[in-house]
DNA sequence: GCTACTTTTTATACATGTACAAAAATCAAG
DNA sequence: CTTGATTTTTGTACATGTATAAAAAGTAGC
């Protein structure tokens, strides 16, 4: 962490890359060649320098992802006007999130591990958080109830993104085909009766409809005294 | 895949290894030092094999753990009796899930990839479904709701298991530390208000009211006739 | 110039999953 | 016994993230 409060030279080896060009390399490769294409090694090839130098201006990989990930939120994500309901409120934010990581695939696995999202999506929790709270919860049951949105938005995401990512990549059928095909009616019956259809059925995006769901079952379960009205 | 339909012996190289050989290798492995020290390479010396022979055997690593997690949810997982009214038939189906995963932690980045899960499991999921069906959705409706159920409860198993990991392995301050501390109250009044308590709350294990609140959506959002007798 | 110290860069090395090709070991036919 | 076909095993190689240690390039004090 170079610190330029006061404008004297500091000792050391002069930099020959900065965390900024680093980035913006990162940015490049992931633009041109897609995410999977940058690596570290490729990296270091861009910005004319060897791999574990870059580790002087980012933790690991997993950080420079990271701050990819900031960037991109803060590029493509837009506030949506406020206007709605509470509850309708909350479901717009949530949905804005799943909307952008669906457009950003590598980035799903990245946030299992920060429980966070990017300084530019805080706007966004925020929004959820005050809908919930709106809706008649306490402060408290709306954090909770942030969290249950964030572990199915990402679970859906990253469920989806798997799923076409094999789709893509490996054309042997899936396991779940085989097994539905010999389903024992009398053990499983509904799920025997079901099978000609799962595919196409879970092949659906009901993202939306499940989040009304969940957000209807937040307010109307830990939230009796809600605030329907505009505010 | 051996044809043992005829008792003639095959032509080709007799194997001098087995495919459930290298699968009770793998589970010992597992068993005794750990998920994450199961390499291919280790697998084969403890069968006394090369590591690429394991792959005559075994598709991928990915299939071995999929037929790990399969035997340790025949193992572990016992059915719950049939009890309460479809809802709970639901929410104890899902919980019964849920806890199966979380003590399986190395399972749950895997089940991303494979939308389904193993042949024990499938009566879990028959569970939740004719818990629903039961509750006055369509079976379109329920499988549906099912994705839902299992996009969250896969969400919550990867981000608590993934912060857990963070813990016990890097000690360093969180993004999430840092930028809850410097939050602009103007910007983002009720996470300001929040940032001190944040930690403490998202920490909770609150998967079951959420999965109460996602299944008490689905019913009353969907299904209007919903049957509450205990059938 | 020389020494100590600091910061950045470089070189080397390892563990991992697995692609690819060659080799080995069996059976059936001639 | 030879030849071919088939199956399994083995050996080699590559790409990856990153740990570790050494080297390089600067500043400050002498």
């Amino acid at each position: 962490m170079p610190t330029p409060s006061t404008p004297r030279k500091s000792p050391g080896r002069p930099p020959r890359i900065s965390r900024e060009e680093v980035i913006e390399a990162g940015r490049r490769i992931v633009a041109e060649q897609g995410a999977d294409r940058l690596t570290m090694r490729r990296l270091a090839a861009e910005v004319g320098s060897t791999p574990m130098a870059l580790y002087h201006h980012v933790r690991d990989k997993e950080e420079l992802l990271l701050l990819l990930l900031d960037e991109y939120a803060e590029r493509t994500m837009r506030r949506p006007e406020p206007s709605g309901t509470p509850r309708e409120q909350t479901i717009a934010a949530a949905a804005a999130i799943h909307d952008a990581l669906r457009d950003c695939p590598w980035a799903a696995e990245l946030l299992t591990a920060d429980d966070l999202m990017s300084p530019t999506a805080l706007w966004f929790v925020e929004q959820i958080v005050d809908g919930l709270i709106r809706s008649g919860l306490t402060p408290e049951q709306a954090v909770r109830g942030y969290r249950a949105i964030w572990y199915y938005t990402l679970g859906q995401i990253t469920i989806t993104a798997a799923a076409a990512n094999r789709r893509t990549r490996d054309p042997r059928p899936t396991r779940r085909a085989q097994i539905f095909t010999a389903l024992d009616p009398a053990e499983l019956p509904r799920l025997a009766r079901l099978a000609d259809r799962w595919a196409a059925i879970t092949a659906e995006d009901t993202y939306l409809d499940g989040l009304r769901a969940l957000v209807d079952g937040l307010i109307t379960d830990q939230g009796g005294n809600a605030d329907r009205s505009l505010g």
